[in-house]
DNA sequence: TGACAACTTGTACAGATGTACGATATTGTA
DNA sequence: TACAATATCGTACATCTGTACAAGTTGTCA
């Protein structure tokens, strides 16, 4: 089962996609009112970013009633690891180490965390 | 001693950028090169693409004869946190937590590492 | 059933991005 | 010193992105 390559994703796409992950069917309300703080942008924009990601293939729609239900077209799994990947190959050439240890270094990461993370790479 | 926020690196400038300061000092000939085989663009559109992180203020260069020698102009470290930060933002909304997992679940750890990161996360 | 409010659709547009051609300048070399 | 090789520079251009207004559509409530 190969999955197909979907055309990229923007910034303001792939944080718009998050939310309806969030949401699991989202109108174009939901996704605005959780957008957070930091990133506050207008109906119509939230609008123009769902119908462009349905049209990538990211999304589908429904009706209810006058009202577009959105959710995912794609499972999440498929998107992070393209994602992550591409990230990683971008700013680290593909080495995870880095990545990781900066994240432990500015303290997103807790020595609880890395001791929960522990027999997660052994299982693979 | 604040960081202006320069203006944001797309995809590609972030790639060239990385090679960079993989290279210390840079010609657009030593950048090509250096691309990954995955990724092989013509030396005009490197030349570009240094020309605008240049602009943007990322680069800075010296002439040594003929070419031009390009390096950083601001600190790794800083592009780093920003650009993780962004990504960490959009796609997980802010926690590394999902993302070092998703890191460990394909193999892009190793237990090992994991160990090795312990002792980083307490000497924050 | 008619008016209103909530939605969607169509369209627009400036600026960012990826990509690169052609003209010009510099340099080592024969 | 003239030539071939190598670089840079200016310019171009189709897309993609972020952002949003205006007009049309539809469910709902009085």
């Amino acid at each position: 089962m190969t999955i197909k390559r979907l055309p990229a994703l923007s910034p303001s796409e792939t944080e718009i996609l998050r939310l309806v992950w969030q949401l699991d069917k989202a109108t174009v309300q939901k996704v605005c009112d959780k957008l957070p703080a930091r990133r506050k942008i207008a109906y119509a924009t939230v609008q123009t970013l769902l119908r462009r990601l349905e049209k990538k293939g990211y999304l589908k729609h429904t009706n209810s009633g006058k009202a577009h239900v959105f959710s995912a077209a794609v499972k999440r799994e498929h998107v992070v690891k393209r994602s992550v990947g591409d990230f990683l190959d971008r700013l680290f050439g593909g080495d995870a180490i880095p990545l990781v240890q900066h994240l432990a270094e500015h303290g997103k990461l807790s020595a609880d965390d890395i001791e929960r993370l522990k027999h997660l790479a052994g299982t693979k």
